[in-house]
DNA sequence: GTTGGTGCAAATAATTTGCATAGCT
DNA sequence: AGCTATGCAAATTATTTGCACCAAC
């Protein structure tokens, strides 16, 4: 697992509890809270924490290998981080999520915006939300 | 205000507690959390209570006069909604933002990802974080 | 005068910190 | 062995709810 490699690079040590964690949240494509990754993990290593749960998510959104998804109503969860994609769908009945690249439509937002607002643009957060495929079939 | 009159024609009461909210929201181009809210409000309306800013606030939001920008950090605050403006550039610096339009740029965007995805995409939040004019100056 | 809104206190939920122990390397 | 990471309990912070009183219409 790269993941675990990544700790190692990083002079963090590979413990259980750090490994159920990620064996749960690199398999997700569903935002998943604090709360859902304890769950879910204890059926991995049964004495995790969820101060543990808070303070592994931390890193491994510091190493990058996560993210936090937003939308309208929020922040929603945890969720890996796809090489090179870095942008979600949400789907709003479900709550599953698909990635995108940003493309050279957004560099050129970007410029017009810098142009017009004279910000200097170091970062942006882009994200859709909408029906999955799956939910769009049963109606909802 | 026409905030006021948004009031009025929801079915709710103009009371001096959210005229206070509503002074101070309408000012302000930095997100305001609910406890500076209430900080400021209380400069007006000595008795505003804190439950009443969370309420208030809710009420603006369903209202779709402030909204809250999000970025990496988590979630900022309220902010006044600009009429067709939908999107935030934050300075990652002071704070401060400014809004913009999405343009054409982005519905090129969607249209791709709606294709690449087979997500039907309802909604989209975008926003930018950098530096603001005024932090640039000072070599921020 | 009604009814919706307010503000207090208290309940609940979410997140962080201190510390003794367990477990990587 | 040495030192990081863990997990508990408790502290802190953020948000919501119940209820008696007040004020806008």
């Amino acid at each position: 697992m790269e993941w675990e490699q990544c700790l190692t690079e990083a002079g963090c040590r590979v413990t259980q509890a750090r490994r159920a964690v990620i064996a749960v949240l690199s398999a997700t494509d569903v935002p998943l809270s604090p709360q859902e990754i304890l769950r879910q993990g204890a059926a991995i290593h049964p004495s995790l924490g969820l101060v543990t749960v808070y303070r592994t998510v931390a890193l491994l959104e510091d190493l990058g290998l996560v993210q936090r998804p937003h939308h309208s109503e929020g922040c929603h969860g945890y969720l890996p981080t796809l090489p090179g994609h870095r942008h979600h769908v949400v789907c709003t009945h479900c709550g599953r999520t698909a990635q995108f690249l940003g493309g050279e439509g957004l560099d050129d937002l970007i410029a017009r915006v810098e142009h017009g607002t004279r910000y200097r643009v170091d970062h942006h957060m882009l994200q859709f939300e909408g029906l999955c495929p799956t939910c769009q079939e049963r109606g909802a």
